[in-house]
RNA sequence: UCCUGAGUAGCUCAGCGGUAGAGCGGGUGGCUGUUAACCACUAGGUCGUAGGUUCGAACCCUACCUCAGGAGCCA
């Protein structure tokens, strides 16, 4: 396998007598000779190589445009212009693949509208490169986060039959004819079945047998949502400890996110610069306030009190028991608190039956961090562990206890306090590198009417 | 799904009632090493779709489609 151009660039003294293979993202001509700038994908940063037109294969020039993908054999040697510690002083061009006049990229800043047009041609460019980049770097942290620190993964099932309540609209999985009129216990899996919305009910039970779990897969919704935040397939992290209340929850996702911004500063040096210079000007100073200063934390009750005595005209009134709306959230976060900030113990009546109820009878133990910009980047909670209280809760929320059979049988047998959260990963992605619209952070948005690809 | 805005050359946009324009990208030529190079010339468009108003519509009106921003739902 070649030697990949990151590594070529990172030489310290020249060599001579080298192969690279990448593509042309620009191609600058004048008379006595060509200058390529090559990219493989391996950084951002691209390498010179400069074409002599006396170069016996120099008269492939012509065919080597934007796009197309060469090898070249040369020497790698000191620029003696600006802009480039190294470049390649070709001995021979080889064209591997050409690409003609139709090629849709240029040499010029592209809107993300036209690039999502073209989902298949876009991680060639600049910005779409460096988001893919972190992004497999920000999967790989993640990883290391957790297995650093005992949890193990778990590879929760994507079709599943009962729907973790209060998630959203399920994508039903089926083999039946369109149009059928069968009977669920006709189809495939003898009931109905569904993309997952989230892997948390699973996720309790191995907690409830391993301790510490998280999972890291896709997660399904098929609501009608329209906006730069949502997705219908996007990534989920949901860690699930066991032996843990809400004020260690919160604080392993503190934590988790500070971790990952950390990783993206010290990680990711090459592509926060370039996110900082084009997409996001106040990047790096929101980063490093974020791993600097502790992340705040506001109950709901003392956040709706405060944002009452705002005296902000919002919108949607602030009443205690109706769900924060994005202006509040906004406010809490970009304006009151300036930083990250988690919001705890919301009113019951909002929440999903599985969330721990506190004393006082109408909260439960949930949280919300909430970060500049984004908005909700985490949701989590501690779970209802105790039989009759959940049982309870089943009830008020007209679930069945046929259906999450297995799931109260966690706190028959054995049960144990635990707790966990839910992070998008797409929307980590938006809060460390600035880009705004979550169709820009995944390769392959499966947004509503959008499925090409 | 609701509200607002926008659809003009491959891309980014100007033109806003009187014969369709620029920059970039492509082609040709030029240029002592360029950095989104530069200079000259050149090809390229049923102005989102369908109706309507008008002597005349890219421009005004209606409907639809698509995209964007905001809202709801949430990760």
């Amino acid at each position: 396998m070649q030697e990949s151009l990151d590594q070529i660039l990172a030489s310290d003294a020249p060599r001579s007598a080298l192969t690279v293979r990448g593509w042309v993202r620009t191609k600058r001509e004048s008379k006595a000779c060509a200058f390529l700038e090559l990219t493989d994908g391996s950084c951002f940063r691209g390498l010179q190589v400069v074409v002599d037109a006396a170069l016996p294969t120099a008269d492939l020039l012509p065919q080597v445009l934007t796009g197309a993908s060469v090898e070249v054999t040369g020497d790698l040697v000191a620029s003696p212009a600006a802009g480039q510690k190294w470049e390649l002083q070709a001995t021979e061009l080889r064209l591997l693949g050409v690409a003609d006049a139709t090629y849709p990229l240029q040499k010029k800043g592209h809107t993300p509208e036209f690039l999502r047009s073209i989902a298949h041609l876009r991680p060639r460019t600049n910005l779409l490169g460096n988001v893919f980049r972190v992004r497999s770097r920000m999967a790989f942290a993640i990883h290391r986060f957790f297995q650093e620190r005992g949890f193990f993964h778990v590879h929760t099932p994507v079709i599943t039959s009962n729907d973790c309540e209060g998630a959203g609209e399920m994508f039903r999985v089926t083999t039946l004819k369109p149009g059928s009129s069968a009977p669920p216990t006709e189809d495939f899996f003898g009931r109905p079945a569904y993309l997952t919305v989230s892997g948390q009910l699973q996720g309790e039970a191995f907690a409830c047998a391993l301790g510490k779990i998280y999972t890291f897969g896709p997660t399904f919704r098929a609501e009608n949502s329209n906006t730069a935040r949502h997705a219908a397939e996007f990534w989920m992290i949901e860690p699930e400890i066991a032996f843990c209340d809400l004020r260690d929850d919160m604080t392993m996702a503190e934590e988790n996110v500070r971790h990952l911004v950390r990783v993206m500063l010290e990680e990711c040096g090459e592509e926060l610069e370039f996110f900082g210079r084009l997409v996001d000007k106040g990047l790096e100073a929101r980063l490093r306030q974020t791993v600097d200063k502790p992340f705040e934390r506001i109950s709901y009750s003392d956040a709706v009190a405060l944002l009452q005595k705002s005296g902000r005209p919002f919108e949607h009134p602030v009443v205690w028991g109706e769900g924060l709306q994005t202006e509040h959230e906004r406010y809490l976060a970009e304006e009151h608190v300036r930083g990250p900030v988690t919001i705890h113990d919301y009113p019951k009546a909002i929440k999903p039956f599985y969330m721990r109820q506190n004393d006082d009878g109408r909260t439960v133990a949930a949280m919300d961090l909430l970060v500049p910009g984004i908005g909700e980047i985490i949701g989590g909670s501690q779970r209802e562990e105790r039989l009759e209280v959940l049982l309870e809760a089943m009830r008020a929320h007209g679930l069945s206890e046929q259906d999450y059979g297995w799931y109260v049988d966690l706190r028959r047998y054995g049960s144990v306090p635990h707790a966990g959260y839910g992070m998008g990963f797409e929307r980590l992605l938006m809060f460390v590198t600035g880009v705004s619209n979550i169709r820009d952070v995944i390769p392959f948005a499966r947004t509503p009417g959008h499925a090409e690809y």
